[in-house]
RNA sequence: GCGCCGGUAGCUCAGCUGGAUAGAGUGACUGGCUACGAACCAGUAGGCCGGGGGUUCGAGUCCCUUCCGGCGCACCA
């Protein structure tokens, strides 16, 4: 249940029900109502909530803000609501306070719906997919993938808690010109162990992991392949290869903690047609026109109106294969019409946000609302280590691959960093802060604060001390720091809510960070040891709920919450 | 040249659809364990929110302009 979200709206309607009766007693104009907010103020001492009708309604009714909000405060009827007062303040602004009943109702709520709560309806059970990482199967992945994996993953906890009915898929590139360059990488590789001056070409990958591939390749067939056709070895060399290589990133990526409900392979398309079919369909509608052996795709249709000088999209290039940009109109017609996904969110490297517009072109030419494709792009990285930026691994000496950083840091601290900001800003990873075990690290800080209360917990169970049963009276709790607490806690599905709709998992890590400190701030001012039973019962219901949001938290970002450190 | 993203405390960053005195963490300095975990808490210091215009009751937030940084503009993916 969200209580915030619901006490906004009792409020919304007591105001509106205020402001009729104003109208009705002759005091205020029977003018429209502007949009007004509820919002919670920053500061306490305004109130949990205050609303800005007053100011926006001052300009429609022809009165002064403040005189507007008096009125308003007197006709509100606050009887059987949460609220238990209303005062007039600032500008104009009405600010409201929550009544102790309403504390008493946020512990009994999280209590109730344990480890659902926090669970929202927001999402209507749609269909969502969130497609991250896709990495290219050449090679192994890089700190890219790690914030990339870190956030979609994360991303799709939330959206999965705000109730929509999420898939988590990789879009595996098996397929078009990186493929072939990875094919003449590892032929040319093979063939260096049985040949001399076989040079590498300048565009070839080259990774030691080619060379492992290629002897590996060698221990098992030996010389058979050196004589033969080309396109023969190269075909071996990456049936031998590319497999390993995908499971390889399917290992990593569980040791992550990520699990795909799909993995969907390029080549499906291309082998099936699909990819031809879109093309077909672009042509038809005129969008897409051959010229010198190649198809062109008329994408920028705005620049093209106005004259501008265009350049049209290759989708398939005068040797007849389809360009990557083809394969993913394809791939995404594929997830909107063959799938019937209402929603698909991309997790893209920054570097890709050029592609975003076509894509989204791409898929209005072919009668798919674009707006049903959203991209969230993540810019880039940087490393640092001791105050420097790190571009290799400190073990192999080599750049810094997934598999590096999660020998070098626990996983708990790469997911729970990577969640620290939001997607669309450059982010430095701090290597030596995320290995350290100390307060700074704010992993560390949140789990603490769970083993904290687990201890608590423990203690007095040992004593024989029970928490307060379930619909008891919790109006006890009325110390700021507990208030405060509880009104963090009361957040935590509409925190939820907001970072399913800002596609912003970092609100999570933020907020769990927040309710640590709420919590140590009232462990420090209230004891639930030696306190008379009915507080410290009531203070040990207030312990396990919290503690349930964290652990809640803790699941949506999926690192451990610990009993003990 | 065109386009996307960013510029907030020494450093790393929050700031909800415009709201009241711009906040955390970290670093610096100062305090606090003879009751439940000091991996904690409390306090001090630190700001022309890149600059300049505009919109209005009100701008870190919206518009215009300008400067600085990152990235993108392939028959690569």
């Amino acid at each position: 249940m969200n209580l915030i979200k619901n006490s906004q709206d009792e409020l919304r309607q007591i105001i509106l029900n205020a402001l009729g009766e104003g109208v009705a007693s002759g005091e205020l104009p029977a003018e429209p109502i502007p949009s007004f907010n509820i919002e919670i103020p920053a500061d306490r001492s305004h109130g949990d909530f205050a609303t800005n009708v007053a100011m926006v309604c001052a300009k429609a009714f022809r009165l002064p803000p403040r005189k507007i909000a008096e009125i308003i405060s007197e006709k509100v009827y606050l009887e059987g609501s949460f609220f238990s007062k209303c005062e007039v303040a600032g500008p104009g602004f009405i600010n409201f306070f929550l009544a102790d009943k309403w504390y008493s109702v946020v512990i009994d709520t999280v209590l109730s719906e344990g480890n659902s709560y926090g669970r929202t309806t927001l999402g209507e059970n749609k269909k969502v997919m969130v497609e991250f990482v896709s990495a290219n199967p050449t090679g192994p992945m890089h700190i890219g993938n790690a914030r990339g994996g870190a956030i979609g993953d994360c991303l799709a906890s939330v959206l999965d808690w705000a109730g929509y009915d999420v898939t988590r898929e990789f879009y595996v590139n098996d397929a078009g010109n990186q493929i072939e360059k990875f094919a003449t990488s590892l032929e040319v590789r093979y063939l260096q162990l049985y040949k001399d001056g076989i040079e590498l070409p300048e565009d070839a990958y080259k990774g030691d992991d080619i060379i492992e591939h290629a002897k590996a390749f060698a221990e098992i067939n030996g010389d058979k392949f050196v004589e033969a056709e080309s396109s023969e070895r190269k075909k071996a060399l990456v049936d031998y290869a590319l497999p390993l290589n995908i499971a390889k990133l399917k290992s990593d990526l569980e040791k992550y903690r990520i699990f795909y409900d799909v993995w969907f392979l390029e080549s499906g398309l291309h082998n099936s047609g699909k990819v031809m079919e879109v093309v077909e369909k672009l042509k038809e509608k005129g969008l897409a026109y051959e010229k010198d052996g190649a198809v062109l795709y008329c994408s920028n249709k705005v620049a093209r109106e106005n004259d501008d000088e265009v350049v049209d999209d290759v989708l398939v290039r005068t040797n007849g294969i389809p360009t990557y940009f083809a394969a993913d109109i394809a791939y995404h017609y594929n997830k909107f019409v063959e799938r019937g996904f209402d929603k698909v969110i991309d997790v893209w490297g920054a570097d890709h946000h050029g592609h975003v517009a076509r894509l989204k072109g791409a898929m209005a030419d072919l009668d798919v609302n674009p707006d049903k494709l959203d991209v969230v792009l993540m810019q880039m990285v940087r490393l640092m280590r001791n105050g420097e930026v790190a571009k290799l691994s400190k073990r192999s000496g080599k750049s810094i691959t997934l598999s590096d950083l999660l020998e070098e840091i626990p996983i708990d601290a790469a997911r729970f960093f990577f969640n620290l900001r939001e997607a669309n800003s450059h982010f430095d990873f701090d290597l030596t802060l995320a290995v350290e075990q100390s307060s700074q690290n704010p992993v560390y800080y949140v789990q603490y604060a769970h083993a904290r209360i687990c201890s608590i917990l423990r203690n007095l169970k040992e004593e024989g001390a029970v928490p307060a049963e379930k619909g008891s009276d919790f109006t006890i709790l009325s110390k700021t720091e507990e208030k405060e607490l509880i009104r963090h806690l009361a957040a935590l599905p509409n925190e939820i809510d907001e970072s399913a709709k800002a596609y912003d998992p970092a609100r999570i890590t933020r907020y769990s960070m927040e309710l640590a400190t709420l919590f140590h701030k009232f462990y420090a001012a209230c004891h639930v040891k030696g306190e008379e039973d009915s507080i410290k019962a009531a203070r040990l219901s207030l312990c396990e709920a919290v503690r349930l949001a964290l652990e809640n938290c803790s699941e949506i970002l999926k690192i451990d919450c610990p009993d003990k450190m």
